[in-house]
DNA sequence: GCTAACGGTAAGCCATTACTTACCAATAAA
DNA sequence: TTTATTGGTAAGTAATGGCTTACCGTTAGC
């Protein structure tokens, strides 16, 4: 069911780039703004929907808050994947099924 | 590269579930559109954004179109879900190495 | 205490996009 | 050869969403 929040916060460019930011090592709001073409309220905003869609984590340290990837966060998609692949065969299965009533 | 294509084709939720109507079964628009709350046409342009993320295939059937699952199209995202699994690993040792130097 | 740095939120703007109705081409059926 | 069915496209509209500037609370450092 997480899947519809993955979808929709990957699809966006740069979220996506700050969440692969994010996979070389964790950052603060404030160097992830310096890696980005956009400004830091705008990573904060959308540190806030990969938040909500349980694909990264944050730590107060101090000061500041250093953002880390959720190493599962991508788990509910591997499954909705999974079930693609056996689901495409049976489809697949369906479509000669359909080819024979035809003929 | 063309997984960009692919969350955002499938980050719009009738446009998934007409993906998702897709492996069950090869089905034309008209009968896309029947399963949707969506017009026809509507139908029409997700099947368009669906062909050109290379997730869905076309075969013409006299008067009408059937409509199938591309069934290695969800390969790229699977990929770049691999590489994300490994550099997740990479990412929580370089957070330890991190935590080294801190201390 | 005061000042600076960090970062979250609000408000507003603009571009994108998903949807509708209307229209048209192509094939099937009569 | 008409008439009906199927479906793609155009045009216009409304909503969604990403961005910026401005503002405010919190912590660090002097």
């Amino acid at each position: 069911m997480a899947y519809q929040e993955i979808f929709s916060a990957l699809a966006d460019p740069t979220r996506r780039h700050i969440f692969e930011a994010l996979r070389a090592e964790p950052q603060t709001v404030g160097e992830l703004a310096k890696s980005q073409p956009v400004s830091r309220p705008a990573v904060s905003q959308h540190l806030k929907v990969l938040q909500s869609a349980d694909l990264v984590t944050v730590e107060p340290k101090g000061n500041s808050r250093l953002y880390s990837i959720k190493r599962d966060g991508l788990n509910d998609l591997r499954r909705y994947l999974d079930s693609f692949w056996t689901d495409a065969l049976s489809a697949y299965g369906a479509e000669i099924e359909r080819q024979m009533k035809l003929n």
